[in-house]
DNA sequence: ATGAAAGCGCTAACAA
DNA sequence: TTGTTAGCGCTTTCAT
């Protein structure tokens, strides 16, 4: 299949290119006109051309999705959520995938070559480099993610304060008084949040003993790595707190491979609420972040600023939701999926 | 930052703008022209526009990846590896989520308008309205799965023949005599195929009983309402065999809620040997179909096609490779990765 | 309502 | 080696 342009499109309605575009965008042109370029169109199974469309209307119709990790299942439904806001308002999606090979920062630079109109960043560590090369980007951005409050970006985020509150308050209701805390690498985002929660979390019980380590990254392997020396030392604790659901599992496998039961020599909590938290027996208790919310809210927030690059920068944070299944609870129950509560705080715009 | 363009690097140089396009691309240029143009550059913080640059040399440097169910962990693991190879050749990645709104037909319409170089395309479907959609598009297509041998495609695929079987010959090994196959929808290609191999994998075992039923779907829960009726029935099988992991898990969790013991009671194998299938208890064998493989040479494969159009259409077939664990053997070994062993039938194009 | 022409930002002939 | 110019395919003034 040759490549058809308006150009002979035009010719073989026998009108000029401009009346064929007119035609084809809903421009002023009359019925007649219309009629013969469509068919004309329809004939030679004419499409746009996206490319020379864009440079001319300097709009590209495509936002990048950028994320270290795709592997991880959470990103995965992030994603999926943006796809399908953007996909809905005519755009298409970029993975910008920011593996190890290269930094954030080249990343964003490289977006800075126009051939989106929007980011949105996963990112695992905010650095005051990151945040730089952000606020240079020349294109609105959505940070998934805590930044600090004057960087003048629209944020979504998730309430990783409030989550460990829920999964420390849960644990000690059923009577745990000896916590382990394993968090992913503190220098990360998450990580770094997590452990202020767990702190916040366990000042409001005083009673409660409780000791931190940070897994070399938030995977499986590094969970079970992780866990296994504080499963064999003498003063084993009586739950294991994991900074999310991967590392979490990790602890289960830890917990079995000594010969453990789960919950009944030792409770196990995880975070995300992905689905594997569900399909591992015991089923882990988790806390929903709001994944798909979080995705969902940031396509909207960066489809709006797009619209209106002036309007109010919006911090949306997605309230937790603490979901019980079996690795804390002889007989788990499995509430139902809790509403989504918004705290939609506006700013003026820096 | 406001958009800089090349004729302002050029008047900040004090050449030309042609100057300063062989400057910035290894054109013809003096070193002291070279000099000034990659100072004026740095000092404006120029990076060439992306859109321009596509139209005037008629690539994108964009390929797409269509896929249906980007929820599904295989497709993601697909999706990894392409983009960890067309990035290191300076492609980016577009996701074109062919769910369920569009048709896939649609999409590799949109696909004609230009904006992409290349597309990959996993469908769940091959229809014939579907090949004459892709044979149609201007532009190159790798298709993950399987096509008539005339199609014409650079095509890579799982052997979904031989994967059954492989777990058949396992299952009969472990002296089951009656068997169950739970397949998902038999008018999606892997349903069909998988089907065909459940039959073929049969025949050699001439004292084997069996039975098939289809899931409505390849998920866990399908996968449990198709595998209850069959536990509970009278002459319930000792295995099942499950189209893809998804479906096993489900079949685990209706064993499960049945007080069904596995492998005790029943066999339980999966196919696509996911993370899921290592995260269950007991580990769910399974059979590895290569998926990053499968990405990976799909990747080289449309690269190597927008190198050279006119070259011959390969068909690659990725080896399958059980892996055993403890829903089918009560003492379960995990054999090593097995290595990879790719058919490459060459034919010349069509 | 229509056509001629400019121009989005860039690269590549072609001349000089 | 360098500058001038055409043109990728399209949309959009500006005349008519």
């Amino acid at each position: 299949m040759v490549k058809v342009t308006i150009t002979q499109v035009a010719a073989r309605a026998g009108v000029s290119i401009a009346s064929a575009s007119r035609a084809l965008n809903g421009g002023t042109a009359s019925v007649e006109t219309i009629a013969k370029v469509r068919q004309a169109a329809a004939d030679l199974g004419y499409v746009a051309d996206a490319t020379a469309q864009s440079l001319k209307r300097g709009r590209t119709f495509q936002l990048a999705y950028a994320v270290a990790d795709i592997g991880n299942p959470v990103y995965v439904e992030m994603m999926t959520s943006i796809q399908e806001v953007i996909a809905a308002s005519g755009y298409r999606l970029l993975l910008s995938s920011t593996g190890s090979s290269s930094s954030s920062v080249d990343v964003v630079r490289d977006l800075s070559r126009g051939y989106v109109d929007g980011l949105i960043i996963s990112p695992l560590r905010v650095t005051e480099e990151l945040l730089a090369a952000l606020a240079a980007a020349p294109l609105p951005v959505v940070v998934l993610g805590r930044v600090p409050d004057d960087a003048g970006f629209d944020t979504v985020r998730a309430d990783s304060l409030t989550a460990m509150r829920q999964v420390v308050d849960h644990l000690v209701e059923q009577s745990h008084r000896d916590l382990a805390f394993i968090n992913g690498p503190i220098d990360t985002t998450p990580g770094a949040f997590r452990r202020e929660g767990f702190a916040g979390a366990l000042a409001a019980h005083p009673g409660v003993h409780a000791q931190s380590v940070s897994a070399a990254d938030f995977t499986i392997a590094a969970g079970y790595d992780a866990a296994l020396p504080l499963l064999r030392a003498a003063d084993r604790p009586q739950a294991i707190i994991a900074a999310n659901d991967l590392i979490g599992i990790g602890a289960l496998r830890a917990a079995e491979d000594l010969g453990l039961s789960v919950p009944e020599d030792l409770a196990v909590t995880g975070i995300d609420d992905t689905p594997l938290a569900s399909v591992v027996r015991p089923g882990l208790t988790s806390v929903d972040m709001g994944a798909a919310d979080r995705g969902r809210v940031a396509a909207e927030l960066l489809l709006a600023r797009i619209a209106d690059p002036q309007r109010a920068v919006h911090t949306v944070a997605i309230a937790p939701q603490l979901v019980v299944r079996g690795s804390t609870l002889r007989s788990a129950t499995s509430p139902d999926e809790g509403e989504i509560v918004a705290i939609d705080e506006e700013r003026v715009a820096g």
